[in-house]
DNA sequence: TTGAAAGCGATACCAG
DNA sequence: CTGGTATCGCTTTCAA
């Protein structure tokens, strides 16, 4: 049998209610005594019912995480951040993944809410809004880690449209005109639309009208990539000289079908992903990327809910800087003779 | 404030005990007021305290994972397969990271055992023994994943012998003899130790000599892939015609650094990779690789879990079946001329 | 079929 | 500084 704190109490030949308070260092006892206790409990191999010291405490040290199923990997690099700010502030991580089947979306959803969650960081992507609406009538704090949701919750993330902004700022300045966005590119969610919009919006701020523009794909895979300059366009007379990939993946997807297909990059076709994983150095040639800090997220996330409750309690959107990382992708149409 | 089962009861005009009953669907009831009842429940926003719930009924459906948090992203098939197989059960996944730190190990075992879970999902690599040993004595279910721990805890993965014995047999039939094992080699953990000893193993077995091995590296990154080739041997001369890298990062760091230094592969060296995930699909060249089934790992092990209480008790083994994909990074040395 | 009541293991308030 | 005890929300006999 599980060894309890009563157990533990016994034979220490105190009351329980002493060993708790020892044992969680809360309210008064000897240290002398608390050191025998330790070591008792240390001994007995005694180790806490968190599910009773929640149902107990009416609180919760979870918080939880809900990542997309089909990720593209990046959600790691945030869950790294997050456990690193989590296992020093000894709160725990309930990771949940996500699939678009809405059954299980409801399960999930159970699982955290019943599991008394203090928090919910969403990953990205198309987190049903009945659930974060739940969330919040629940009074638990809900986080959008890499995507802004609605002005109902908080989020953390890159500035999107700094990032659209550099990335054409940057390929305008290498003389390019005629660019594509490649990739995610669909209306129906929140972050695909944003960049979606942006690309327009800052493309047109930058001098260039709708028929330097190109749209294609609705998903952020490898297939996207490929498929977009095999099949859509006619690789041999591609109407634009540089594309922006939503993700890594898409890219190298792009990459590889100029490669495959006898072209080259960046003489062919320039490239910039968003992203900037460990993929991109990998690469041949290196792709140029905007890398977002994605362990940061992770980190910044977890601080801004653990200071939330002392402070103010209204949403608070926190960008973190990204950078554009010049590899070997993008040809300059300028110095071309 | 949260709505409870006493909450629904009242609402009900029931007692507590007949609401549990009914929204659990265990004893005796009428469907008629069970309709109600759930219809009740749902329309109040009531949903269960899991932590209330284990802690009455002294079990739990939750269990756990434990991932290295440097891993191989392999570790996102093996997951998505646990999804699929918890799902459909009903069961909860609590996924925990772990990294070399021994206070944040004790600290993730710690949560793992607080939460009363049901079993734990070992991911490969370097498990702390203490670890295993501890939670086996508070007999849960320990299920070591992609690697072999030891003959007291059940295991799903890859036949790890049969693996290298298809590499070589490719190898040799294709005319290779100096073969060396790159990536991790070390001595000193389970899965580095298997791979190296089954290597030696088996090139012996194949009619090879000391003098046709080489090993190098000691652990699964890309960069110890570069380097093999860039520091510790003249990329000019190598001693091996062909390296087998034990990850698929490995394989791509041996591929680029071998491309960057003007070598062309498979014609200056060949290359096969274990794990086989997208990336070796992705690479220029096409990686060969010997592909492990991680999802089917991943289910396979649930699996095993749910039917364990059932049946037998005993530790058992399964081996998942791997499979050979040839691409583009052998050559064929009896096919020169 | 339904209800009363005894826990589950820990916390925290209130006395002593 | 230490102990008694109500309580958290739910499950589970045992009676009715």
């Amino acid at each position: 049998m599980k060894v309890t704190l009563k157990d533990v109490a016994d034979a220490a030949n105190l009351s329980v209610a002493s060993v708790s308070r020892i044992l969680t260092n809360r309210g008064r006892y000897s240290e002398v005594t608390a050191k025998r206790v330790r070591e008792l409990a240390q001994k007995m191999g005694y180790y806490k019912n968190q599910n009773a010291a929640d149902l107990s405490s009416k609180k919760s040290r979870a918080v939880g995480v809900v990542v997309p199923l089909i990720h593209t990997n990046f959600a790691d690099e945030v869950i790294k951040g997050l456990y690193e700010a989590t296992i020093s502030s000894g709160y725990e991580l309930l990771i949940t993944y996500l699939d678009e089947n809405e059954d299980h979306q409801y399960q999930v959803f159970q699982t955290l809410l019943s599991r008394q969650v203090g928090a919910v960081f969403m990953l990205s992507l198309d987190i049903p809004s009945w659930m974060v609406n739940t969330l919040l009538e629940e009074k638990i704090s809900v986080i959008s880690l890499t995507a802004l949701l609605n002005d109902q919750v908080s989020a953390v993330t890159s500035d999107e449209s700094e990032m659209m902004n550099t990335i054409i700022d940057y390929l305008v300045t290498m003389g390019h005109k005629n660019i594509a966005l490649i990739g995610d590119t669909k209306l129906t969610t929140i972050i695909s639309n944003t960049r979606r919009t942006n690309f327009i919006k800052l493309m047109h701020a930058h001098g260039l009208t709708d028929d330097n523009m190109f749209l294609y794909g609705t998903d952020h895979t490898y297939e996207t990539g490929y498929n977009s300059v095999t099949t859509d366009y006619d690789i041999n007379h591609l109407p634009f000289t540089a594309a922006v990939a939503t993700a890594d993946l898409v890219g190298q997807g792009l990459a590889n079908a100029m490669l495959d297909h006898g072209k080259k990059v960046p003489d062919d076709l320039s490239i910039v992903t968003i992203d900037g994983l460990q993929q991109t150095e990998i690469a041949r040639p290196k792709l140029t990327t905007i890398q977002q800090n994605f362990p940061e997220i992770g980190r910044v996330a977890m601080q801004l809910f653990l200071n939330s409750d002392s402070s103010n309690k209204d949403p608070q959107v926190i960008y973190i800087p990204t950078e554009l990382i010049q590899r070997d992708s993008v040809l300059n149409l300028n110095a071309k003779i």
